[in-house]
DNA sequence: AGGGTCGATAACTTAAAAGTACTTGACAAA
DNA sequence: TTTGTCAAGTACTTTTAAGTTATCGACCCT
């Protein structure tokens, strides 16, 4: 993620919502491993070359709540998110903290 | 998990389910994977002696809460599942359908 | 018997995700 | 230029998870 011409690093970005009190430790820690999850996500469905259109009638999802779930603006039920990857081959696996990024 | 009890194994109850319609191929799936979450999660907390009241302190996630996502009667969000496995050192990732299970 | 903890549950309110239908702006191809 | 697709978004309703508080039965122990 290049944030280079935004002025900061992602890391000094984050830091700051910390120092400012805009966001908990929890909370950081809880929005990186979403963004994390987001991307891969995203990722999985370019790389297969579905569109969120199609997707949505592999997956029974429609397309206005992938499109959210991408952006980032809902925290998904795992239902919501164990649909969308079965046609992408994915799945949710629960793994150590230390083995996520 | 031993359902010999009941005179029929895991599986045949499965299709069972689906021969009568009550479920389809895909919620079969879907629940499977979140029974397999659920095991993980459930064994991840004993593991670590963490009660569900102490896990409530710890994550921030009340203990009915927690109750009801062991007990698979809701579909927790992921922002919830991540914030009780992360005081049990665990995350979640995404991962090929044929690596889980 | 009485006091602790544990997990499950009830009943209710609040917050938020999902469904629905339609729209918009970007982009590419004809 | 028009047509089509894509992702994003708007506005609204419905569904459901989470929070809250209190309780309950099982268990242990002392």
């Amino acid at each position: 993620m290049d944030n280079s011409a935004l002025g900061g690093t992602w890391d000094e970005f984050r830091q700051e919502l910390l120092d400012k009190g805009y966001l908990t430790p929890e909370e950081i820690a809880a929005s990186d491993l979403r963004v994390a999850l987001i991307g891969e996500f995203i990722k999985a469905r370019e790389e297969k070359g579905i569109s969120q259109k199609k997707l949505e009638e592999l997956s029974g999802v429609k397309q206005p709540v992938i499109a959210r779930m991408e952006k980032g603006s809902t925290s998904p039920r795992i239902e919501t998110v164990l649909k969308v990857l079965a046609p992408l081959g994915k799945t949710l696996a629960i793994v150590p903290l230390e083995a996520a990024k």
